[in-house]
DNA sequence: GTCTTATGAATGCGTATTCATTCATTTTTC
DNA sequence: GAAAAATGAATGAATACGCATTCATAAGAC
């Protein structure tokens, strides 16, 4: 067995056992059960469970910005690239629940106990909305007097609460899709040009 | 000094460091020093750390409730009473920084590690705005063909986001009723019937 | 046969919780 | 009204235990 296929195998029952019990409350012993491999094993691939956590947002994150940044590239106008970004990041959520758990809990709240861990990743995330936001009001589709930095932390914090609630409760009258095409319509709406 | 005041003594302590340091990393004993308190009289109040979690939770969540009918109850117009609910929501925010940190970040993961804790406080406070939508499509005011049930959680977490953000970011090029303001705008316009 | 990788029992630290003791206040007795 | 007895709030050192981390040993690779 190859090196980084036990490092990948630790990262995603760490993803598991987190989105289950929250970082406090899962045990080591829980992560290495998941992978399975010996609780000593996981300390030849991190430093500590901080590490793991760490490690965990930075890779999995990283792919995610790739991937939507490809995305972004593929199209040119500012109401589409809201919309396809809203479906993006929701159905992301969905297929992914248990590392949108992860990100949605664990992230926020990780530099009250890591200190010196800043998260430039998330912040790049959220940067992708600010930059369609900005490039709408370029080209005069989008109401100049919209602030940015006000606009992608609505529009992200209403897309993550939305898919937040849509994973953990249990029945839904509506379909991720249906929730994203609502979220960026008000959106789009609300920050047009009056015209 | 009477029973209550200990109590009182020992939630807002609470709230300080569970604010700075998170739930879990919060000692008793840090809660017992910030209260003046000896470590042992906590549990003369508290059942266990998790009680006083709760406690805090469900007292000034309860508060927030009452001043926030109250407000509603004095505006029949719809979109005020949106603006009003983002105002006053992220005002909240702004005065009570330490509590605001303690139910964005703890509230939401309680669930993970107090598995029989539901918080049907919290939900009470998000459906204030599913029944002004509700209201407003009855009125005609607006489209019918939103999801309240979307609608409440993306402006809750629009909201919630920004003010979140806005509390860690130390400097800002806005202030809180300029972004409660831009919010609530952009949700307004974007669920007015067309006319 | 050496070097690398993996194991999991043993260690030790950190801290939630307990409880014997203190002490101020109230109640009872004469 | 003074002395004695009872109360219970408050204390904080001692306890007990959960769990991250280590490390001596084993297994595997070449």
């Amino acid at each position: 067995m190859r090196t980084s296929d036990k490092h990948t195998k630790i990262i995603e029952a760490a993803i598991t056992v987190f989105a289950r019990k929250g970082f406090f409350s899962a045990r080591i012993s829980d992560i290495a059960k998941e992978a399975q491999v010996a609780d000593g094993t996981i300390y030849l691939y991190f430093n500590n469970k901080y590490d793991i956590l760490i490690s965990l947002f930075e890779e999995e994150i990283g792919k995610i910005i790739l991937e939507v940044k490809l995305l972004m590239e593929k199209e040119s106008d500012p109401r589409r690239m809201l919309q396809i970004f809203a479906l993006h990041h929701m159905q992301l959520m969905e297929e992914k629940r248990e590392l949108a758990e992860v990100l949605q809990m664990e992230l926020r709240q990780s530099n009250k106990f890591m200190k010196e861990y800043r998260n430039t990743k998330f912040i790049e995330y959220v940067d992708v909305v600010s930059a369609i936001v900005h490039k709408g009001q370029e080209e005069g589709v989008f109401r100049k007097s919209l602030l940015p930095g006000v606009f992608k932390r609505a529009f992200f914090g209403a897309l993550d609460e939305t898919s937040r609630l849509w994973v953990l409760s249990p029945d839904h009258n509506y379909t991720i899709a249906e929730a994203a095409q609502q979220i960026s319509d008000i959106f789009i709406s609300g920050i047009m040009t009056d015209s």
